[in-house]
DNA sequence: TTGAAAGCGTTACCAT
DNA sequence: ATGGTAACGCTTTCAA
């Protein structure tokens, strides 16, 4: 039963003030009270060392102050500082953020979700690994949705702070092209049980239009798994080369990975294989983290602007969760591509 | 009103399948019923599609099968490392993490972890800014605490995992000796409002004993916060001069970092000012984070184990939140030296 | 503006 | 093994 050293109840501070439970609750929250009776009120309180039990309050209301931050998978470097910087933000809002990590599984990811709503999360933010689920439907009929990443194609969301995936797809190809790359490979964070996202659909595509040949590999974001897969990319050797794809033995010349974590795998690999990053072997990250401008060279990366998506998906989820209404709940965030020294001319190449 | 979709209740369920709610309600946790009973409560539960309401269950038994995890600062990559961890070693045993950021705040450390306590997290897990801080005991009365790293020198806590922070110092500082350097500037993610941290004090005296010269400067984790002191130390302007210490007009020779982030901030203002990591500036780091292997040089650093910390530290407090008895609830964490490239010889020694 | 009382959905105690 | 029924601590009609 409970903990032995009991809080003060609203019924004590009621008995203390001699007022009713229900006058104190509105007191409280400064409804209905004449200003005196708040006062006297509030000091009641604060001499009793009285503050709402939040549990007790959601049970009544429905509602907690929380917010459900759902990543798709924390071991991703970029994510973790997506998550902090949305907690930042939400604590401003005096909101608290639960954050989960769906590690990357589809299954999980919803199964958190869920959870997340049973919880009463008054909103919930997501940076899904499948955006294409059904299951987010009913997710979002019942708490205000903010979808981060990618739009979840089959939900009604109360908000999204989507990556124009196409135009930063597009930029890298195009600047890999014209620096000669006709071999590219892609590694991207989709896992095996995981439907193909957006991107890697239309990296296909647009590399078709560009005359790129690009293989696309899927890649775990954790920094030793990275390093392996890279590895084999690198060498060509068998492990590395995707089923799909022609059969091309010789390595790429350049390497795009879908996220900096990724690409730091690929720095680690390509030392081991004394090849230099850029010169020897092109990469493009696609987040931009902060310690991408640190590496030698430093990463060229597709920079999505970390701080203003935090601040829209808070915004976005605030917003609804408070019922009112937002000019715009799509926003797209557009790339920047931050050219820096991992992608350099190919070898071979005029 | 609570949301428009109704759950189904246990009461639902009591009727439907003509038992009481406590009948109900033990049937679903296994208890006191019969098999048969059981079974058929199980299945009606099914069909209604009954999931238990955590936040009626958390009001009448006062547990949530959530664990709070404050982080003293998450703009600290190992933090974020290390809460992404235990959230996952949480979530394999079942149990969610609530994890929030103080932001390095000491004071509103304290006021997260009384929002926890009353949101009746199971438990505690904390990695203190200020773990010599009073309001701990309080606490810790309340809800079983786990700290990481420091221990909280006036509560009782469920347990600790604790850095061997002396041992730390003492092999990098003697490391550094060797080396020749006899400068060294500590960079301490320890904030102006927040006391002398273990280590802070600790390196002082070491430093004294082996005759090297420090100068402890308080640093922010954030990268670009992290690059503008470390310039300032690195050539050695007055606004990267401390209050305290010999007023020595020569920079350093090393750069000690109590974390790697700080670490990363060296390593920028190092690329600035055109010095060679290593062969001009030592710099040592105190986390190994796993993207510090990849920088160039690769960052020496003190690593902990950072598997091995969240694991113990889950355990720790799962331990507690089940009322069992643990051998040690005092796990301290031996330093391993990673000796990589940022630390060399110092310049002008023989 | 204030009070009385009915929930909110469980759990846990006390009978049976 | 089950049922009845207080808690749990708050919010929110509905009256006054």
């Amino acid at each position: 039963m409970a903990r032995p050293n009991k809080r003060t109840t609203l019924r004590e501070v009621a008995e203390a003030t001699g007022l009713s439970t229900a006058a104190v609750s509105y007191a409280l929250r400064g409804k209905h009270v004449s200003k005196e009776t708040e006062e006297r009120v509030r000091k009641a309180a604060a001499e009793l060392g009285y503050e709402a039990d939040p549990i007790a309050r959601a049970l009544a209301s429905g509602r907690t102050s929380t917010v459900g931050v759902l990543a798709g998978d924390l071991q991703d470097l970029w994510q973790q500082q997506l998550m902090a910087a949305i907690g930042r933000e939400l604590l401003a809002g005096d909101r608290y953020a639960l954050i989960l990590d769906a590690g990357g599984d589809p299954e999980r990811e919803l199964a958190l979700a869920k959870q997340l709503r049973d919880q009463r999360v008054d909103g919930l933010l997501v940076s899904p690994v499948d955006p294409s689920a059904e299951g987010w439907a009913k997710i979002a009929e019942a708490v205000p949705v903010v979808s981060i990443g990618d739009a979840l194609s089959q939900a009604r969301t109360a908000g999204e702070v989507l990556f124009d995936n196409r135009a930063g797809i597009d930029a890298v190809l195009d600047y890999l092209r014209g620096l000669g790359h006709r071999r590219v490979t892609v590694l991207t964070p989709t896992g095996p049980s995981t439907p193909d996202r957006p991107a890697d659909v239309y990296v296909r595509q647009a590399a078709d239009r560009l005359g790129i040949e690009v293989q696309v590999v899927p890649c775990a974001q954790e920094l030793g798994e990275a390093t392996g897969v890279a590895r084999r990319v690198l060498t060509n050797s068998p492990a590395g080369r995707p089923r799909t794809g022609p059969a091309d033995l010789a390595p790429p010349t350049a390497v795009f990975c879908f996220s900096d974590s990724i690409a730091y795998g690929v720095y680690a690999a390509a030392a081991e294989a004394e090849l230099a990053v850029g010169r020897d072997i092109s990469v493009v990250g696609f987040d931009d983290h902060p310690v991408s401008r640190v590496l030698t060279p430093p990463l060229t990366t597709v920079d999505w602007g970390l701080t203003g998506i935090a601040k829209e998906a808070a915004r976005l989820a605030v917003a609804a969760i408070e019922g009112r209404r937002v000019r715009r709940k799509r926003i797209l965030c557009a790339p920047r591509l931050s050219e820096r020294g991992s992608a350099l001319r190919a070898p071979g190449d005029a």
